[in-house]
DNA sequence: TATCATTGTGAGCGACAATTCATAATATGA
DNA sequence: TCATATTATGAATTGTCGCTCACAATGATA
């Protein structure tokens, strides 16, 4: 048994070896110009070895993709968890959503291509799974504007609407900054966001 | 000199039919599971015939992507530019980008998997014309934002950042209306983004 | 109708890369 | 150490289109 632990560890140091070249490879090329060949070679194996790990290439790609976002949702639910006011709560949505395209270029500029998402039989199933996560999130959003309600810091209104609007404007932000590689921190941007987010752009006297 | 006019006007009839095929079935399929025969013949013409209109497959997607695209910039400026007051502009230009979305489902679904964006060497020419494009879009909608404080209707701020909002606040309802295939217009919700935009989410008493 | 010009055709070429599988290398255990 | 099980290898197989081009069809001209 304890044999059969130390070759499920090796298996595991080697697959992510493999997802983490691919990570590279992906975004640095996109998932139809990147080849087994190149991954399999950036990690140290031979092409047909990459099968014993993963079914093909799409499946290797969904993987690569879905554990990360994973982990992305995962951080920035413990950083908001970790406030206890609401504003504070908001601030660290934006903020960690901003590191981690920060800290995480490469990937994003795959995200933002999109590739992939098309993908035959198999690959929808793991696409409606990214799907799924994604509204998974908006929904841990939604509770963070329905607790703002309860405490009566955000006006009452559909909580969901409010998820969309904040997520779209966070989604918004990065856009931007990716396309314009600038020189100054998107996190600089974070107290903008969640001000706009907050009070709105009209002026008091509006309507 | 009538002759060769008939003629530019039959080649322009066949290329917009091509285009028009194209559209639905790269909307379909995606861009890389579609095939220039598919294209052809749904379009009534040889394989060969095509590469008369179009420069390749690369050069057939980008050129119907990007005449679409202009036509919807074009149709959101109009309807925009046909109000005189700030809040009924941002309303328009809600309105608009929703109901181009309600129109081109297939096409916004296609512009959504956003494939087609890594492109070889020529592919990336026609994709920066496609950012320039969309950067133009927001120095449009900055000059709304800008007019709307010399009006002293919007508080003063950094227009672009208000651009960017309101931009990403669109997109987010559009996206969640593509995923979930609502029964409800994605039209009813233009109060409620403009609402958000102008009011922010947060009660008078915050902060 | 004969001649030339333009435009359409689609079978087949060529390139490419995912996947497979017979074989080699390596690890296991008695 | 030898037999066996496991894992790695990468050349060969395979299938897929994008694209070309020699030829056909159509249309214009005289």
């Amino acid at each position: 048994m304890e044999k059969s632990k130390r070759k499920e560890m090796e298996f595991q140091v080697r697959r992510t070896e493999i997802l983490s070249q691919a990570e590279k490879i992906f975004a640095a090329k996109g998932f139809h110009n990147a080849t087994m060949a190149e991954i399999a070679s950036a990690s140290g194996f031979a092409t047909g070895t990459l099968y014993q790990f993963f079914e093909g290439k799409e499946n290797l790609y969904n993987i690569m993709v879905s554990e990360k976002l994973d982990r992305m949702y995962l951080e920035i639910r413990e950083s908001v968890n970790s406030q206890e006011r609401i504003v504070d709560k908001i601030e660290k949505l934006v903020e960690s959503h901003f590191h981690f395209v920060e800290n995480n270029v490469d990937f994003c500029d795959l995200l933002i291509r999109g590739e992939g998402l098309t993908l035959s039989d198999k690959g929808t199933i793991l696409r409606d799974k990214q799907i799924a996560d994604y509204f998974n999130h908006i929904g841990f959003v939604e509770s963070i504007m329905r607790f703002g309600m309860e405490t009566r810091t955000l006006k009452s209104g559909d909580p969901r609407m409010m998820a969309y609007t904040l997520l779209g404007i966070i989604r918004s932000f990065f856009y931007y900054w990716m396309l314009t590689n600038q020189e100054t921190p998107l996190s600089d941007k974070v107290g903008c966001v969640s001000d706009i987010f907050l009070k709105g752009v009209g002026l008091e006297s509006t309507e």
